[in-house]
DNA sequence: GGTTGACGCAAACACTTGTTTGAAACTAGC
DNA sequence: GCTAGTTTCAAACAAGTGTTTGCGTCAACC
């Protein structure tokens, strides 16, 4: 028998043969479902009929349920702050040196979520993991938030000096706001089509996110009012 | 015996004694139970408990812990919706017929929302509301919704009035963002303050609506970008 | 060819869940 | 003081939960 949850990590987990990759596949369905539904009320018999897998390979390949969630999230966080680094990089390369545009730091923060998003929903599970990791969850969960937190930091300076018309303060709050619209922007997508009936749809991703950004972007410039 | 979940509804319940109100007691622990954890991950046993009720009550009173969530985002919905037309019309009134100015019509959406949650945090379950209607939930939740996103509609032709630039798909896109915003404040204020070091806080509720405010109305203002 | 370790599988485990029951306690109305 | 209707309560119910167990299977290695 192996330890429970041992991460080899050691890259990308090559699967060279065609083999279904268990583990992957129960991250896959996990990802779908509690984003779907959500964690709790997802029973592990029917997560693991979903997957096609046996109901013990949870507990054997991550443990326990709770460490499956955690396990789900990391994925997913890992590859979109990996994404937003990277473009983060280029624009600032693009810049030489310099402050880069507002539009290209905003692009490099909400883009990758948004792509991300077509295929998975994904954001509908952060607001989840937010409350199970401040909650019942183990002390892991509430680590990787913060973590997670660590690499949103990341874009503070970049945007403090494309807005350098308001305080540090102000910063971070805008920034929370939009960390707000990209979180809830597919989380029911269904208020908006009833809300324009019918009209508004997802049609093609650039579009979606050149929305987004040119609302943001808006909101980000606003004049700063002392209150 | 009385029938399950019978709705007298003839006014706001007078509570002329001062008895404890089980049916009110209850509804105000589900509403902060499930907005601090989640609906599934509540058992009645811990939410009677807290509510200081017997186990018994919320079947007694409401039929099912489906029942429950149902009627605890009903009282709220009601609450935020009332509010809402009552301030847009005030606005309309002091316009005189014409139309409000865009500021004065955003903060007759949202700040009853913020008010609210200084004080109960319902918004965190409005995103555990609509997966819960859409997946096993029962059909009432459904049509609950679908009458939460009509008040909505109302403050449309406003908006797009106050927002000649702006074809009505974007109108609908934009309001859809606002609502995201709104509804990610306060699901993780935790963020923020880690973000900022501890810098920014929940202050006094006009700072903060003015900062939402001035964000959201910006980025309505956002030119159109045929794209 | 035999042995070792990793993995899949069905069955069972101990426990919690939402819900129901039947009797007790309480509150008016006459 | 009695009765009828409403609400509370402890106890039990059946069903579902996450987790563990023990054995079977397969591939790799000396």
């Amino acid at each position: 028998m192996k330890a429970e949850a041992e991460q080899k990590e050691g890259g990308t987990a090559p699967a060279d043969s065609a083999r279904p990759d268990t583990k992957e596949v129960i991250l896959d369905a996990a990802e779908r479902l509690f984003a779907e539904k959500s964690y709790a009320s997802v029973s592990l018999r029917e997560l693991t009929a979903a997957a096609g897998v046996n109901l013990a390979a949870v507990n054997y390949h991550f443990g326990s349920k709770d460490a499956l969630l955690v396990a789900v999230f990391r994925r997913g966080a890992v590859a979109l702050n990996r994404e937003r680094a990277r473009l983060l990089r280029e624009a600032e390369e693009r810049a030489g040196g310099g402050t880069p545009p507002l539009r290209e730091i905003v692009e490099a923060l909400i883009a990758p979520a948004i792509r991300y998003s077509f295929t998975s929903n994904r954001l509908a599970l952060y607001n989840q993991f937010v409350a199970f990791a401040r909650g019942d969850g183990p002390p892991e969960a509430r680590e990787m938030l913060d973590k997670d937190v660590g690499h949103l930091q990341r874009f503070v300076l970049p945007l403090a000096r494309a807005l350098p018309h308001l305080p540090q303060q102000e910063v971070y709050w805008r920034l929370h706001f939009v960390m707000g619209v990209q979180h809830s922007l597919y989380t029911d997508m269904k208020r908006l089509e009833t809300l324009s009936g019918g009209q508004c749809h997802l049609d093609n991703l650039p579009a979606v996110t050149a929305r987004v950004v040119d609302f943001v972007v808006a909101g980000l410039e606003a004049p700063h009012r002392v209150v």
